[in-house]
DNA sequence: GTAAATGAATTGTTCATACAAATATACCGA
DNA sequence: TCGGTATATTTGTATGAACAATTCATTTAC
């Protein structure tokens, strides 16, 4: 029998210590469900307050966590010495593209979490990353999210694995690491891209444009979803309407792709813009030029960035789920440090095409 | 009375936080014998079972000692003042407005000084804010850089001394609290406006609408500078086409003042929006009315959002040095985490108008 | 097929009651 | 005076009973 009532020693006091040896000695293990307050109460005859009250003391030094509904856990004993309860968010530049949307959503799950956001600003660079990185393991962050910067794929893993190597959970956010085992949450860009193009083909577009970066994921895999569906309208990729280049977002950049696109414009009807910012710097190209969209010529973006933009452009885009990514994020990393889920957890979202007026039909 | 029993926080936590208000506010002070259990039955009306729940979480947050048979005694709160180096920054949204541009102004300057920040959204809200206040003095941030809400002075002052009673230097940025020794960066936001409706006159304008909401302390300025400048003029203000509300950005109320201006204009000619994101909803109202700007109606706004944003609309405004505030307000915030600097900070920069396209000139 | 409603399991909150244990204080006796 | 003893006070342990809230899982409805 677990509880000795003759016993000096407090029944709720024989209960913990019971339960801790039981975790401590691997009968319960990690993420094991201990029995639920009922069966314990069966178990060892005590009312359900004690047995609230072992338990109690058990999730404040940290043995176990209780979920609603789901019952008491098992969790990582971790030194509670050193966690704080801040994350760290890295992202490009808070001002720009989707960066506030999703730090947002981020924040806001965090602080459902009773977690502190720690902001960073990498302006797509290693070195500011990298600093940044120093800074949070400093204040010993309990975790990390990561939009990987521009830098190449093996400097940014220098990053990641500089907090792994502490045992901080990181997960990457929309830009992704190819052949690297971390957790991410990314939007499905090759179908995104795909649908999108499907749709100007739909509209009679033949002929479409399109300037993106090629060192991010994310922007190849548009690239690809555009070659895709024009092959599979059977339509040649006309390398001549195609601007790539393989930096990071500059406003120099791309006035001169846009202009590039629009002089050699020849049969080309329509535009793909890698993301919003660049569809919106080619809107103001074309209105300089005087020329009209659509009218004279379709635009699509990609991302629908916050409305605030979009009552000044009425652009036909390709909603990226942002808000919701910051928070599945948070959702992975939150598994992580709670000591759970070993398992990767690399979470990929649909993006949704919304119509607006920026896209000509040709029918 | 301590407990509202209709409240749906639960009771053992209003007693809870009761309690812990009382500590921080120097009401029970370190090693004050507090109430008994009895002695809170009868206080509250809560079962004495209920009272000990929020006591043991006090104790174990490290706040009360219990001893046997004499009573609960505070503690001395264990100096976490372990003072990290990390600041909060609590504004109203990072996704909108000018809160990027100053979120990114202050990292940058608290970057630069190996400070990392915590980031909080407090949608306008007090609630929000004292949330996250709380957070933040757990977390020991070494100070705060902190944008009022929308709520009442006294609420937002409420916030303010939380954090100086705990000796974290708190400075205001561009929203202030009039009567109160604050350090605060702001902006000259009656001369602001004063100077771009006098641009406005200057230009042949004589009927100016404004719409604007008079809870910030910035907006109630510009709201002065406009009227000030039509004085100076000898043009009499004329209510009807000053449209004001009380309460925070909504796009629904400034749909409906866009509307109103526009739908008895008479005479107007231009219109005042009190801030960017105004004069952009004002701007896509007017093309949906297919009203021409600046053609058939001029228009101004203020602040000078993100560059993102005016490749889009060619937009008359005031520019304010949004970033350079969130700068200087790290700067003073800087003096006083290190110690020196006792005396009151208070810097007003200037703002510079930006001359674009959405004025008409009518001379 | 998808969304909405429902149900069930489990922890969360609150009540009322009783007796146990520790201990400062007052009291008592030598 | 000293040492023990009783007593009152306060926290500690324990019980049992409801009902609330959350959320996973299932079923129902469209």
């Amino acid at each position: 029998m677990i509880i000795d009532r003759s016993s000096p020693v407090p029944q709720y006091f024989q209960l913990q210590n019971w339960l801790r040896e039981q975790i401590e000695q691997g009968v319960f293990k990690h993420d094991d469900k201990i029995p639920t307050e009922e069966e314990l109460v069966h178990i060892t005859g005590l009312a359900r307050a004690t047995i609230r009250q072992a338990i109690a003391n058990l999730v404040n030094m940290g043995y176990l966590v209780r979920k609603r509904r789901l019952g008491t856990f098992v969790t990582l004993r971790k030194d509670l010495s050193q966690r704080k309860d801040i994350i760290g968010v890295l992202v490009p530049d808070i001002r720009a593209g989707y960066a506030p949307e999703l730090a947002r959503g981020v924040e806001d799950a965090a602080a459902n979490n009773k977690l502190s956001t720690i902001l960073c600003n990498t302006d797509d660079l290693f070195v500011k990353a990298d600093f940044h990185a120093d800074r949070l393991i400093e204040n010993s962050v309990c975790g990390v999210i990561f939009v990987p910067t521009a830098a190449p794929d093996d400097k940014n893993r220098l990053i990641i694995e500089k907090f792994q190597k502490r045992n901080i959970p990181v997960v990457l956010a929309d830009r992704i690491l190819p052949d690297l085992d971390v957790d991410f949450v990314t939007t499905d860009n090759l179908q995104g891209a795909y649908l999108l193009t499907k749709y100007l083909l739909a509209k009679g577009h033949k002929k479409i444009g399109i300037t993106l970066s090629t060192i991010f994921s994310t922007e190849r895999d548009r690239l690809e979803g555009y070659k895709k569906a024009l092959e599979d309208y059977g339509i040649t990729v006309d390398p001549s309407i195609i601007k790539l280049h393989d930096g990071p977002y500059t406003e120099k950049h791309y006035l001169q792709s846009a202009k590039a696109l629009f002089s050699q414009s020849g049969e080309m009807t329509a535009i793909f813009a890698g993301h919003d910012r660049i569809a919106y710097l080619v809107y103001s190209v074309a209105r300089k030029m005087g020329i009209k969209i659509p009218a004279q010529m379709s635009l699509v973006g990609y991302d629908d960035l916050h409305p605030t933009y979009s009552n000044l452009i009425s652009l036909t885009t390709m909603h990226q789920p942002i808000y919701e990514m910051g928070q599945e994020s948070l959702k992975i990393l939150l598994d992580k440090i709670q000591g759970g889920a070993e398992t990767l957890q690399q979470v990929v979202l649909k993006s949704q095409l919304v119509e607006r007026a920026s896209v000509e039909s040709l029918e």
